[in-house]
DNA sequence: TGATTTATGTACCGCTTCGTATAAATAAGC
DNA sequence: GCTTATTTATACGAAGCGGTACATAAATCA
């Protein structure tokens, strides 16, 4: 079962996908134009889109982050983007592979986000508390309250039914733990872990903080009682 | 938007709710008929049931572990626990109810199971290593794969559309904590554990690898790697 | 200007969804 | 046997669902 609601039918969906009616796989004529080369507009063709599709995505992906995957409706995807149905599946395609944009544009913003904070080259402590402070910053962000993390709370419950996205996922959960594996070694070559610590332990450590503290945002736990939880995991940590 | 699925129109859901036609909430017969006193079959006036409730609900814990609440339908209910819908109705309420008695049956038998491990006495490590191999036991088992943990997984999910489920994802939250707590307070008072070593920290520690294994046997990670994963862990909690 | 290209907006399609009305079945009480 | 209580089984209904045809709109190109 491919997460419930059995292909509409051996309809069109299927049709396009396996017999190609016209030569051309169902391809959502690409979000990105092409390669811009300069930064002007590209002088494009017909009509000219009234979205934008970073905006769309990103809009789609405050929906998909609260909701998750089957409780999302392309309603509901509509009205976010300012989008109707059919623009949007021209621009992403259906909404699975809308589903897979969105998350790995969350994933983009995530490691940027994370990206700065460790370019910042900073010790250890201080380095984890800020890092610590940016996941809690977007684990309890959202207008409908807390939505943890997006990963860990829609991706992982849906990774059970589709690989591409279970790739993703568990691509993700591992880049996580290079990141914290790489800043631990760090920390030791510079002498703040003692000699005998194990980055990758410590790294799995720190990704578990995370992980716990996507769960209990989502639960909606005060910020406070988060960061007291953190500040405890990062004092062992830093023992080593 | 209480989790999509608008109320089914202002039909009968919503009129048994608040009008009672028959004085009566739709107050679902309850499973468990009466307090039995003895284990003699109470005599129940008429047709008997065809389905044994506790069975049932287990049952319907498949179906939501693996698929979560907006994924499951009705009908995938009813052809788990061979009950048809009516019958499901009228012995768990709708679907939400039946979700919560669900998610309960759960907390019961992984409460049990963790009593039990607690209740064997040993020593700290192996006490941990225990406990873990039972959590990895049920965040891997499944016919469909690994489904991880139904709090972690299904249920936080849920828990920003339904106080009810917020409630009791919290409270299991909790009560895992303070299950670690009082077993690290426990090892301190023996000895196993520095003095200086602080039992609430090592406890959240200790959730954060729970949180942490449920999601990566989710994503279907190896007992293996997580295995070692737990070791390590439980190497510096031990280590205070 | 007219052809071409691309995007939009409306309306539709067949199917699924949750819940319930209704009728049949099976027991106890009298 | 008849009534009453409780459960099962069939079937229905309104709304929601994902996806798509089709007509229209707005741009470029010739």
């Amino acid at each position: 079962m491919v997460q419930k609601r059995k292909p509409p039918a051996p309809r069109a969906q299927t049709k396009a996908r396996t017999e190609s009616s016209k030569t051309e796989p169902p391809k959502p004529r690409s979000a990105k134009p092409q390669p811009p080369s300069g930064g002007v507009p590209p002088k494009r063709r017909g009509r000219p889109r009234a979205y934008e599709p970073d905006v769309a995505l990103s809009r789609a992906l405050d929906v998909f982050w609260k909701d998750g995957f089957a409780a999302t409706s392309l309603d509901d995807l509509s009205a976010a983007t300012g989008m109707n149905r059919p623009s949007l599946y021209g621009a992403f395609g259906d909404k699975r592979e809308l589903y897979k944009k969105t998350y790995e544009s969350y994933r983009n913003r995530a490691r940027a986000r994370m990206g700065e904070a460790f370019a910042a080259d900073m010790p250890l402590r201080p380095m984890l508390l800020r890092i610590y402070g940016i996941a809690l910053d977007m684990y309890l962000s959202g207008e409908g309250g807390p939505r943890g993390c997006f990963t860990v709370m829609t991706a992982t419950s849906e990774a059970v039914f589709d690989p591409d996205i279970r790739a993703l996922v568990v691509s993700g959960l591992v880049e996580m733990d290079r990141f914290f594996a790489r800043l631990f070694k760090i920390a030791q070559e510079r002498g703040e872990l003692p000699a005998s610590a194990d980055p990758q332990v410590l790294a799995s450590l720190a990704s578990a903080t995370i992980h716990s503290i996507a769960i209990r945002a989502r639960a909606q736990m005060p910020r406070a009682e988060l960061e007291a939880l953190v500040n405890g995991a990062v004092d062992v940590m830093v023992r080593g």
